[in-house]
RNA sequence: GCGAGAGUGGCGGAAUGGCAGACGCGCCGGACUUAGGAUCCGGUGCCGCAAGGCGUGGGGGUUCAAAUCCCCCCUCUCGCACCA
């Protein structure tokens, strides 16, 4: 053992040592409990990885380093989400090819984590580019597909005329493409692929109940699903008996208060029902509404604004004709693009009622018998007034009691409305998954034929030049020898579909493929996946909260219906590690050139020392500055351990004989340390261990004892590989560290014998007192009568009540 | 605007109703030293010689006891954009 710490020196040597021994390769067991904990896999990118993102792999890594050790078989994989857009703009821009970018970055990261002594199973990376991975993506779109689950809709994406193709909402800034920065963006309606994840909305709210996820995950999941329980509803267009107009409301009981109706501007009944009067005021608005959505957020805190269209809808609850008005606050996308006005309990009809001079009845009233208030909606649950044979019924009866008549009068019926929309899979992107459809010009139903799961892969063509279509495909469509093909069915002349999948599809099941990720029959071996399966910790940042996590879970939810897999929740646990932001509060990013890389502070102070600070800098699920100034502590830390082992070394490692407060020392440094993993408490954990070694140093080889300093280098394993490596083997073993048992606290031990009794007097404290532990309130009360201190403070005054907490504190009010 | 989270020494943070500031950075003092930006030892919330008092963004409340629970306000961060 070198007399300095030296991690240049130990660290290269363990690496390769550690790959040679093949130490980090994973294998079924049965016998012993398996546990697989899972990063979010990144996408490779050209900046590399930050300090940052080791702030999330780096307590993943101590965690299944400390798992393993303590018994379980541990399953921590790694991979590539490879499929996105950075790497196609680099194409467009540089003439890159995306899978040779994407390679090099790929490798680029491996060599950062591996540097920074993260225990990957490499043998089973990942790349959900590469045709064997996404051999499996095409297969799950057909198993949705065949499901019933995948569909063709129409949808309107951003389109700039310029470059002649959609873009996506990063790419929009300011209502301009981000490449001709003073040309407006258009909306294009295109013909693309939705997945009916609204099928699955109801499971995957109850569901968020059994798991266990932050709180604000769930809650934020609970919001986007957006589950609201209320009625549709129809009303006829007056003097146009053929034409109705359905609507969606979560209050049906003040159907007797609706004074007008208002659709979206982009509403299929405008169109028709305007009457010729308005047509130009109404055509003038819809085009305005569509310039508006197009210039991106532009304002948003403005007045609701709407206008009549001159046609009537009938009140079928009060036989009264009210005004059809089309406004842009109604949104085509959610409901069914068309809202009942009851100005009286709703504050946004009552603004555009009283903005419009529409009439405002008032049909519920607080029930404390008040009167509403005049100057606003009132919209708060009540009793039902001025509603036919709804009056004097509660809210909540009134729902029901209007739901019953719109069925019986089949003019609507209870309903569940969802916030969530379909999600729309398809992008217009070279640098996806290709979706593995065939349109045969022969047949009918548009010609959809899935393409038979034998001939997957589709395989992405390569390509040289990457430039968009022109007319909204994407870029495949300029490759004739991809897109002409014959139909799988009939033989006859077929054109493949030339968009690609969301990257979400890929991130959608990967998870699963780490079980077995070279089977090539199916996405992943069963036995595989029912030994490892489901993560027993998913971590990842917070910006996943909705749309990869939702899209997981529905997807595992397919899995499960279609008996492939024997669970419903991939994720059972999942925790959110904090955002590091640069010294600067900024994101770190290449154009700030604020980006700190491991690679730098691995240089300067050895990965050990990173890792520590990584740990210890602030706790694992909350956001922190980067700081560099720390490390020199970890790396002293790890130099004081070094010179504790090294002198018990050259001691002759004594067996040693330590002082019962030695051994309890340890035994409880090992609790504390063990049970702040466990709960991922990494920073507490490494204070506990700074404070064992704070006592430690201050003994005698043969004071501390082999038991000590083997327990103590065998905690540091998880968090510091290679210091605890060397030392380990200084300490006179053969084998690795990594592959020890944790070591065991003696519960016995670890209990306090006496303890300090705080007394209060009125709240104040006013003595400490030391007393056996267990110690009942009897005799600490007779202790604290005879302080000094205390009786000084109780000034002659009589105690009039004593609260006594077990060991901790005795509280007199005087 | 709505929703979620946060605010504690010079700094990162600890304490989840029971000793505020663990552990570390920085700083101050000392030892060793030709030397120190190394190492080791001691100190370090503020006021005060002390006894003691004050102190967790601000204000109020509950409690024997509040950083912690409740109400109001301020500031910051993240998410969502009129969801009928």
């Amino acid at each position: 053992m070198d007399e300095r710490y030296d991690p240049k020196k130990i660290e290269p040597y363990w690496q390769a040592e550690w790959q040679r021994q093949d130490l980090y390769r994973t294998r079924e067991d049965p016998a012993r409990p398996k546990f697989y904990v899972l990063e979010m896999f990144p996408y490779p990118s050209g900046a590399g990885l930050s300090v940052g993102h080791l702030h999330n792999y780096v307590p993943c890594d101590v965690i299944g380093r400390y798992k393993r050790m303590a018994g379980f078989n541990v399953l921590h994989p790694m991979g590539w989400d490879a499929f996105g857009l950075p790497a196609e703009n680099e194409a467009l821009l540089r003439g890159l090819h995306p899978s040779e970018t994407v390679t090099r970055y790929a490798a680029n990261f491996k060599r950062q984590l591996t540097i920074s002594g993260c225990a990957y199973d490499w043998s089973r990376e990942i790349n959900s580019s590469s045709p064997e991975y996404y051999e499996w993506t095409q297969w799950f779109f057909l198993l949705l597909y065949k499901r019933g689950l995948a569909y063709r809709g129409t949808g309107a994406q951003w389109w700039c005329d310029l470059c002649g193709s959609v873009l996506a909402n990063e790419q929009v800034i300011n209502g301009c493409c981000w490449r001709h920065t003073d040309n407006p963006v258009t909306k294009k309606d295109l013909e693309q692929w939705y997945i009916k994840i609204t099928d699955y909305a109801d499971r995957l709210l109850e569901d968020l109940d059994a798991i266990d996820w932050p709180e604000p995950i769930k809650l934020m999941q609970r919001n986007w699903i957006g589950r609201s329980e209320g009625a549709e509803l129809s009303f006829p267009v007056a003097n146009n008996p053929t034409r109705e107009i359905r609507f969606f409301t979560t209050r049906p009981d003040t159907v007797f208060g609706v004074s007008f109706m208002v659709l979206a501007p982009e509403h299929p009944l405008v169109a028709e029902i305007t009457a010729p009067a308005e047509r130009a005021s109404v055509e003038a608005y819809v085009a305005d509404a569509r310039r508006q959505s197009e210039i991106e957020r532009m304002s948003t805190v403005k007045e609701k604004t709407g206008v009549f269209t001159g046609a009537y809808a009938h009140n079928v609850f009060t036989n009264k004709d009210i005004p059809i008005w089309i406004a842009d606050y109604v949104l085509m996308g959610y409901g069914t693009g068309a809202i009942m006005g009851a100005p009286g309990q709703d504050q946004r009809d009552f603004e555009f009622a009283t903005r419009y001079g529409l009439e405002i009845p008032r049909v519920t009233a607080p029930a404390d018998g008040t009167p509403p208030p005049a100057d606003r909606a009132f919209v708060d649950p009540g009793i039902t007034i001025n509603s036919g044979f709804l009056i004097g019924m509660t809210t909540a009866d009134a729902i029901n009691a209007v739901c019953r008549w719109a069925e019986q009068h089949k003019v609507g019926r209870p309903t569940i409305s969802y916030r969530m929309r379909d999600w729309l899979i398809s992008r217009q992107r070279y640098w996806g998954c290709p979706i593995p459809i065939v349109y045969c010009k022969g047949k009918g139903n548009d010609g959809i034929v899935p393409v038979p799961e034998e001939q997957l892969p589709v395989l992405l063509p390569a390509m040289k030049d990457y430039q968009p279509s022109g007319t909204g495909r994407s870029p495949l469509a300029n490759v004739p020898e991809f897109v002409n093909t014959t139909c799988p069915i009939c033989g006859g002349p077929a054109e493949r579909e030339t968009d690609t999948l969301d990257g979400f599809a890929c991130s959608s099941w990967y998870f699963l493929r780490f079980a077995s990720p070279h089977y090539d029959r199916a996405p992943f071996d069963r036995r595989a996946a029912d030994y490892w399966l489901p993560v027993d910790l998913y971590v990842g940042g917070a910006e996943h909260a909705v749309m990869h996590l939702l899209y997981a879970r529905m997807w595992t939810k397919v899995m499960f219906d279609s008996e492939l897999i024997g669970f419903q929740e991939p994720f059972p646990m999942l925790r959110n590690q904090g955002q590091v932001w640069a010294a600067d509060g900024h994101r770190m990013s290449k154009s700030r050139g604020n980006v700190v890389t491991p690679d730098a502070m691995i240089e300067k102070y050895g990965a050990d020392a990173l890792r520590l600070w990584e740990l210890f800098m602030s706790p694992f699920d909350e956001a922190t500055n980067w700081n560099e100034s720390g490390i020199a502590g970890t790396e002293r830390y790890l130099m004081r351990v070094w010179t504790m082992i090294r002198r018990f070394v050259e001691a002759g490692s004594p067996a040693g004989a330590p002082s019962l407060d030695t051994l309890k020392r340890v035994h409880k440094g090992l609790r504390i340390t063990t049970e702040h993993i466990e709960r991922l408490r990494f920073n507490t954990a490494l204070a506990a261990m700074m404070d064992l070694l704070n006592h430690l140093t201050k003994l005698k080889p043969d004071e501390m004892g082999r038991f000590a300093a083997e327990a103590y280098v065998t905690m540091l394993a998880p968090m510091a590989p290679y210091a605890a490596e060397e030392m380990w083997r200084a300490l006179g073993h053969a084998s690795s560290v990594h592959l020890e048992s944790w070591p065991q606290y003696d519960a016995e031990l670890t209990r306090e014998e006496t303890v300090t009794v705080v007394v209060q007097i009125n709240g104040k404290v006013r003595d400490r007192l030391q007393v056996a532990s267990g110690a009942s309130e009897e005799q600490v009360r007779e202790l604290a009568l005879k302080s000094e201190a205390v009786n000084r403070h109780l000034d002659g005054k009589t105690p009039k009540k004593f609260i006594y907490v077990q060991d901790k504190m005795l509280s007199i009010v005087a």
